[in-house]
DNA sequence: GATTTAATCAACACCGTGTCGAGTGAAGTG
DNA sequence: CACTTCACTCGACACGGTGTTGATTAAATC
């Protein structure tokens, strides 16, 4: 990690922009986004801090970046999914919904902190944002088909139903991550969220007798 | 505002610092709270920066004193209500989570700050996590004693329900309070989430033919 | 009127950010 | 092989916000 193979006087500009985004990934492992300084960053990547800047115009930038990476890592896991919800439509739900919950728990650090960066910085707001919307538009089209095909009865608006079901996903996830209070037991989230997906989506409520 | 009625040629401290919170509630209608500086709360409540310290040990406080006000306002609310869930538990379900709903919205300012402070000050932390907790709890049990009469059918262990459907309120009203995207349609935040909340309690799913 | 208490603020020490400008060495150019 | 260029580096600075100290004032109480 410190040297390149033939012996460079100095490792090259891509070894340390990958190296501060990896500093920065394990700090936020016990430490919160904002006790982290820019000169801790720095040092961690064998820099001085304005050196920092030639890599990265801020801390929030370097956060971005980590986002990047972990939002393009559901995109690909989604999308290599089936789209078949006809022989199965629980299934098919929990496959979706576990690429999610997946990646949310592999990288726990870097959602956390891009959670609680988004209200005050744009960039990272709206990539969060843009992704949610693309996830949203997809559990739409897929709640108007199943209805359309006679597998759910009509119901709500399928875009504000599907808006509510993936923030739903987006804090259930955040609070378990971090063992917040309230959260839903551990290791029960894909279960849990499952299961109130499936039957917003499907459920019938029974007429009173 | 300014004044006192018997002139008193300097406010009383009760004023000044119940100045500082209407400043920064003021304030933060149409200013991020990390962006207000003490110096600009204290200002705005006639004081100079030190004398803010006086009142209040950090901008953190004041918001914590505000986010307790609201906390009880909804307690207040809530605990105001009919228990009677036999009748209509419909609509008994819609007026636990429109008390919900009607306060997020008339301190959407608050609320704002509070959520996006919570991941760095365990003082807001912890209040917010204690007053969820109570309504987890109390949801917890209705459920359970929906089951228990037969209006709702067996399902999920009951906590980590009503757990996920207040972490949904929680994050679906904060979203639609700050016109987020995605969020819920403006104005049908309640009946959506009553919906959601109906049909995981109390829905089946039609056997497949 | 003397004393206590609440309230006030100028001045200071501190810390993190972001910038500027000078420097260094490796690689390309005539 | 001199010389220029370019990617990269950092010491030193200016700035802005925080939190504290200590002296000061004015009302309240005795």
């Amino acid at each position: 990690m410190a040297e390149r193979s033939r012996r460079a006087s100095r490792p090259s500009g891509d070894d340390r922009q990958e190296a501060i985004l990896v500093t920065t990934e394990a700090l936020l492992q016990s430490r919160d986004f904002d006790s982290l300084s820019i000169d801790e960053l720095a040092k961690g990547a064998g820099i001085s801090r304005p050196t920092f800047y030639f890599y990265f115009a801020s801390k929030e930038a370097v956060l971005l970046a980590l986002l990047d990476r972990v939002i393009r890592q559901v995109e690909d896991r989604v999308g290599a999914l089936s789209r078949e919800f006809e022989a199965d439509p629980a299934s098919a739900w929990r496959r979706s919904i576990a690429a999610f919950v997946e990646v949310f728990s592999e990288h726990r650090a870097v959602a956390t902190a891009a959670m609680a960066v988004r209200s005050r910085n744009v960039e990272v707001h709206d990539l969060w944002s843009r992704s949610m919307l693309s996830w949203v538009d997809y559990t739409a089209e897929v709640i108007e088909a199943e209805r359309a095909r006679g597998a759910a009865p009509a119901g709500l608006h399928s875009r504000d139903l599907a808006a509510s079901l993936n923030l739903m996903n987006e804090r259930v996830l955040l609070a378990a991550a971090n063992g917040e209070h309230p959260a839903v037991t551990a290791g029960a989230e894909l279960d849990v969220l499952v299961d109130v997906w499936v039957r917003s989506i499907y459920g019938v409520i029974p007429t009173s007798h």
